[in-house]
DNA sequence: GCAAAAGTGTTAGGTGTACACCCATGA
DNA sequence: TCATGGGTGTACACCTAACACTTTTGC
């Protein structure tokens, strides 16, 4: 292969994933401590360097294969972070990413195998270089797109009640909301499906499950329906 | 230096700029015949490698500057594109900027050096390699942007009419605005200064100059105040 | 029968949108 | 004086936000 851009220097790059669940009305982050030097054993994003052949997505799902065990994961970019100390080894240019994944489906072997922990967003403590600031940077994109994007269903398993949908709301924008406002926009949206099961697990009365109709939300979609919340 | 990452594999990473300017009701993409091969002379957008001791932002700065003769403009990150063929010759990761420049200030000498040229962002034509679709997604992004922050200003001259700037919305959005609710808003942005001074260049009875006020503007951000437009 | 969570409508206030005329001026 | 673009206010429709009671059922 001809090199065309010889003259230039080539600068490793890697991807960093902030892999978000949700459990018991809190938003958590996968959250590691690092295996390797500088900074073993401090607390670290899982992250991995972006190989010789491989797309940028194909990088993020490898990650998030080997310390979730999922596949086929809700994914975004949030940016490229490039400045030249952020990593204090060498210079390191990180396109980070979120995940959003059930934490059912998750797997706890792989967990702890990995030293990773699942950590409330709000009590991270303090990260190696700039990986707060990838967090901060993510959460915020995250509201920004549920308001307009129904995306919250991919923190949650295929069938959830809507009390479960509300409290996800809410820990996204950490702030109550109103429980019939909230439902009526809900199911105005049309996206969901009321089985005939109920969840009794945290009533007596139980609560409707739900899923995410995924066909009637791309044909929404594409008439410019408005999903925000 | 030690190197901690030594089995890992660095690869070429560019910015690549879009540079916005805004004349005449329409809004321009600066847009190059390419100079080097592969694909010398073909259409492109501007752009560089990073260097080894470089942020991110004084890559786009440096190219900005070095084919518009303006530093310190308006930038903001679109993201990192990184497919592994997307540019033809070599592996390359790009991380895509835009700029917002006014085109008063703009160094038409440097320009014409450089055999770039102003092109309406809706007739671009081909251009090589994903150049089309970072602009498509360039696009969308100001969009959104312009929809909550009164970033437009920086397509203008330091002094402008308001006719000036419903023009410059209705060119973002590509739709009419109604001149009485367009001003309603942004008067009530309260951000705007009025000058003595009219501009009689596309009327008899002239428009008012406005300056737009960033002390103002800075205080109002803090205070969570909303500039939806 | 009672505790505890699920489920359900209405109203008032505010926001967005549609719309038409007068003004200032140079030629 | 007239043609041209600049500048101004109001009314209605719609949407958002606030609010309280009934239902179900396991214990």
């Amino acid at each position: 292969m001809i090199r065309f851009y010889q003259q230039e220097h080539p600068i490793l790059v890697s991807v960093d994933c902030i892999i978000l669940g949700f459990k018991d009305g809190e938003i958590n982050a996968l959250i590691i401590k690092r295996k390797f030097e500088p900074l073993q054993g401090e607390r670290s994003l899982l992250g991995g360097f972006v190989r010789e052949n491989e797309n940028l997505d194909a990088t993020v799902s490898r990650v998030v294969a080997e310390y979730t065990g999922i596949d086929n994961v809700y994914m975004e970019q949030v940016g490229a972070y490039g400045d030249v100390d952020r990593d204090t080894a060498e210079r390191v240019i990180s396109v980070v990413y979120y995940a959003l994944i059930d934490m059912q489906q998750f797997d706890e072997k792989r967990r702890k195998q990995h030293n990773a922990e699942w950590i409330n967003i709000n009590h991270v403590g303090q990260l190696i270089f700039d990986h707060n600031r990838l967090l901060e940077d993510t959460i915020r994109l995250l509201r920004r797109r549920t308001e307009t994007q129904p995306i919250g269903f991919n923190l949650l398993p295929e069938k959830f009640t809507l009390p479960q949908l509300q409290s996800l709301y809410e820990a996204i924008y950490q702030q109550p909301l109103d429980k019939r406002n909230f439902r009526k926009k809900v199911f105005e949206m049309d996206i969901l499906e009321r089985l005939d099961e109920k969840d009794k697990s945290s009533s007596k009365r139980g609560a409707y499950y739900y899923k995410f109709n995924k066909e009637r939300y791309d044909q929404r979609l594409e008439k410019g329906f408005d999903f925000s919340l």
